[in-house]
RNA sequence: GUCCCCAUCGUCUAGAGGCCUAGGACACUGCCCUUUCAAGGCGGCGACGCGGGUUCGAAUCCCGCUGGGGAUACCA
């Protein structure tokens, strides 16, 4: 190995010019992460290479499908920052150009009736499932003769219509994983119609590519035996075969397939939890892919630039929420709070900050931005410039019980502060300075407690910042109510 | 069962036969910065699944094994 030209054995996928990419989901369900991703690789190459992005809802199974699901969907994909030139197609709309076109391969003799039932099939199946061997399509139909069709179809027999599939080996080149080659017993006749007429999945898909121009397919791992049914059907069909790409899978921490109980699989649920739309693009797109360098914190520019499918990665890669949301953080400290608003505003409205002091809130979210994982924490650290303390951290607290000396300090500290003409970070820092240095203890001593008063945490801003937000009012209340806490805990203590 | 795919720190990854004493990131952890928290800086822990080849030389190429995953529908 080690010829220009190749990757890791893999053959490089020559790519020229602009592209036709689809992304097709089924609307069974909310968009899931496996989902996003596939849409978010298709996204960047069609944004690399220029061309389009086909947005086509495979809602050929009505049992399944959901409409509610289908714009979901599209809100999911508008929400992370995915967009389609052309559709969204509804599969289920063309369906009767899905049964025309198979009706020509039946014409053309590149398909035949099948009359055998469910249940010969079944026997079949088990027959060559106990002797240990593939179970493939046994042609019994294929041999009929004409006459046997017809007398059988005027029967009203029911029959599919099964596609003939070459007695070549199908290769293909695939973007991600290299050169593939089926052998002709890894395969059968497949259907193409069922006995009520309707296309099958495979069907459908070949058509509509077709239809569509489609150029290079990127999908999931769990099609790639599914690729050489189709290649074979777009020859049949006279199509161009696309050039395919197969994404492995994404598993939860068990490395078995991503599922729901490891928490949020499904871009909604990461939205609600106040993931940046940006921050799980950025995390998706590397999570089967890497520019080839250290980089990770990417605007989407600069992962448009940097994409080629040649580094798509071929193993299955396990999701970790612990990553995302260290990503997440890096994009809240990064954004501007003016930037983050409008992603932010559902969150301050559960958290009941909808008619709030705007200036206030707008202080408070600079203060806070930088120190939460997610636009709900931002919304839930904010909550205590406007909303009455529910508590002080225990733990916390009882540092400050120890000192006898830290009611009266703060009594004394507050009614400084109140004096102020004005409450700036400036003035605040020296009176607290001042006090600490008159009564000879340390900055801390006083810092910590009145930290306590206002916020009731532990952590948080610098204190003159926190000071100077919430304002005199609600410094004096609550520092006033800290002490008569700190006094009541005490004298219980004691007694 | 059969066919197919995959295999580097716990996790995401870099690695194109000598640049590898295997690099970066998350997590964990020590120190620094600091009024706290967060962020940041500097360290630490930590991987080529196993066995055979090929080669002067293998994480890298080949074979086998093991492990994981997918597909085996008149679902998509």
């Amino acid at each position: 190995m080690g010829s220009r030209g190749e990757r890791n054995g893999i053959k490089m996928t020559e790519i020229h010019g602009p592209v036709r990419v689809r992304f097709a989901p089924s609307p069974t369900g909310f968009l899931h992460l496996g989902g996003v991703r596939t849409a978010i690789y298709n996204d960047l190459l069609r944004q690399k290479m220029g061309g389009a992005f086909i947005l086509r809802i495979e809602d050929t199974d009505k049992e399944r499908s959901d409409e509610a699901m289908t714009r979901q969907i599209q809100a999911a994909l508008s929400w992370i920052g995915v967009h389609w030139d052309e559709g969204p197609f509804l599969q289920s709309e063309r369906l009767p150009l899905h049964r025309e076109r198979a009706e020509e391969l039946l014409a053309a003799g590149k398909a035949y009736r099948c009359f055998c039932t469910q249940e010969e099939l079944e026997a079949q199946r088990a027959e060559m499932q106990a002797k240990g061997s593939a179970f493939q399509y046994p042609r019994t139909c294929l041999g009929l003769s004409r006459e046997d069709i017809d007398a059988r179809v005027a029967e009203g027999r029911p029959f599919v219509v099964r596609f003939q599939m070459p007695d070549d080996h199908i290769r293909f080149h695939d973007m991600v994983r290299g050169d593939m080659d089926f052998p002709p017993d890894a395969l059968d006749d497949f259907v193409l119609l069922r006995s009520d007429g309707s296309p099958t999945y495979h069907m459908s898909v070949v058509v509509d590519d077709i239809d569509m121009k489609v150029t290079h397919v990127i999908r999931g791992e769990d099609h790639l035996s599914n690729t050489p049914k189709h290649i074979p059907l777009f020859l049949a069909l006279g199509g161009e075969v696309p050039t395919f790409g197969h994404l492995p899978l994404i598993l939860g921490p068990d490395k078995k397939r991503l599922s729901k109980r490891y928490g949020a699989t499904s871009v909604e649920e990461f939205r609600n939890e106040g993931i940046l739309p940006h921050a799980l693009y950025n995390f998706m797109a590397l999570l089967g892919w890497s520019p080839g360098d250290d980089r990770e914190i990417m605007e989407r520019d600069e992962m448009i630039q940097a994409f080629s499918v040649d580094r798509l990665n071929a193993s299955a890669a396990v999701f970790d929420r612990e990553k995302l949301l260290w990503m997440n953080t890096q994009y809240m400290l990064k954004t501007e709070t003016a930037e983050l608003r409008p992603h932010l505003e559902p969150f301050l409205e559960q958290a009941g900050l909808q008619d709030v002091d705007p200036d206030r809130l707008a202080a408070a979210l600079e203060l806070h931005r930088p120190r939460a994982k997610t636009l709900k924490e931002l919304a839930e650290q904010v909550v205590p410039y406007f909303q009455e303390l529910p508590g002080y951290d225990p733990a916390a607290c009882a540092k400050f019980l120890k000192d006898p000396a830290v009611p009266e300090l703060l009594e004394t500290l507050r009614d400084r502060y109140t004096a102020l003409p004005e409450l700036t970070k400036e003035a605040l820092e020296a009176g607290l300075r001042a006090l600490s240095e008159e009564k000879g203890v340390k900055a801390g001593v006083l810092i910590h407690p009145t930290r306590m008063a206002l916020s009731g945490a532990a952590g948080g801003p610098p204190l003159f910042d926190l000071v100077e937000t919430m304002g005199k009012e609600v410094m004096e209340r609550r520092m006033t109510r800290f002490v008569a806490f700190l006094r009541e805990a005490a004298g219980a203590g004691q007694g």
